[in-house]
DNA sequence: TTTGTTGTTGAACGAACATACAACAGTGCT
DNA sequence: AGCACTGTTGTATGTTCGTTCAACAACAAA
């Protein structure tokens, strides 16, 4: 009876233990952390697997993007129709998305998408998903008042992004009941009380 | 009569060439192309000078990121005062301020920032002086009537800073004209037409 | 011109990096 | 038990990284 060196997985399941460890290691340590000696320490795995499964390191961080955005595009496609505005801002502001180790990955990505080509097309095909579903939730939410919702939902969007920023880099000067108030600076005046 | 082997400067404004390289290397390939090869390329010296002027790499990348508030610090504070609300959003939302380039500078800082415990710091004071200076534009502008100026403040900074997100990495998706939109989606209907 | 100061150079160094790949071993099948 | 398949390992390789430092040279002063 000898133990086993190590544990074989489907390549599905090693493939998302990459991805997972990658996120890991992108919310601890940012783009510069990233590399393959700490994924694959952060994973359990060996050196050899990420060229293995993703071609490269290139390949694991665009996936590592997609399952960042994963999660919230979950939550605004529940089922295919864009949930109530209220129930979307619930999630949205809720500790589930704001949290700073979450932030910290959209704050590596992003500066990576700003310089990489080939990111940033991936990036544009969620982002506007994103933003067709938050404007339909709005123009829902409006009923039968004129609303901009296109431009309100980039507004929003902007500033969602906008305080996940401060989150990060001021969190001393940032929270989430805060942060629910500068959404509703925002929408209220628009839209009544959400 | 020999040609010069190099030039010589004086070590500030050897220090200043060497952070706008820097700069210029943060734009355009952000914080993972933002090394000592590349640099002193970038700015046609060698390879010894950023240790000699600046005692390493961190050193330059303070450097430069207390060069990148300078001009953002310059507006808000031309002459000791608070500037009338509507002059600082023109500037603000200005394309001396508002360009892409700048921009990716910002988020490929940010990223470090949020995993960067020093640099973190010198970031808070220079955000509270930009914090400060923003929320007595608002107040001045508010005159007698009632707002929440510091609340108004946060929410303006951080709707500013995912304008600028949403311009670096979704240009096709965003615009001068769009984020003065967006802005005046937020304040408007606090502070009537600015 | 000569000399001293000091900003500058570029090679040298070890550490960390991404990638490739031949040997290995777990797993299911017969 | 034996076999084939394939996921996994870890070393090897060449590159790039940040830092150091002794030699060098521009410039000003004498």
């Amino acid at each position: 009876m000898t133990a086993p060196k190590y544990k074989r997985l489907t390549p599905e399941d090693r493939a998302a233990e990459l991805v997972q460890a990658g996120l890991r290691v992108l919310a601890k340590g940012g783009i510069t952390a990233f590399t393959i000696d700490n994924i694959c320490k952060a994973s359990g795995a060996s050196r050899g697997l990420v060229g293995h499964h993703f071609g490269g390191k290139d390949g694991l961080l665009a996936a590592c993007y997609a399952a960042a955005y994963a999660p919230l595009l979950q939550v605004i496609a529940k089922d295919g129709t864009a949930p109530p505005l209220p129930d979307l801002l619930d999630e949205l502001l809720s500790d589930r998305q704001f949290r700073r180790e979450s932030l910290n990955i959209w704050l590596a990505l992003w500066a990576e998408i700003g310089v990489n080509e080939g990111l940033r097309a991936e990036h544009l095909r969620q982002y506007d998903r994103y933003h067709a579903a938050i404007s339909a939730s709005i123009a829902a939410f409006a009923g039968e008042r004129q609303v901009a919702a296109e431009m309100l939902a980039s507004s929003l969007i902007a500033l969602l992004d906008g305080l996940w920023v401060e989150m990060c880099i001021a969190p001393s000067r940032m929270s989430l009941p805060r942060a629910r108030q500068a959404v509703e600076a925002l929408l209220v005046p628009h839209l009544g009380r959400v």
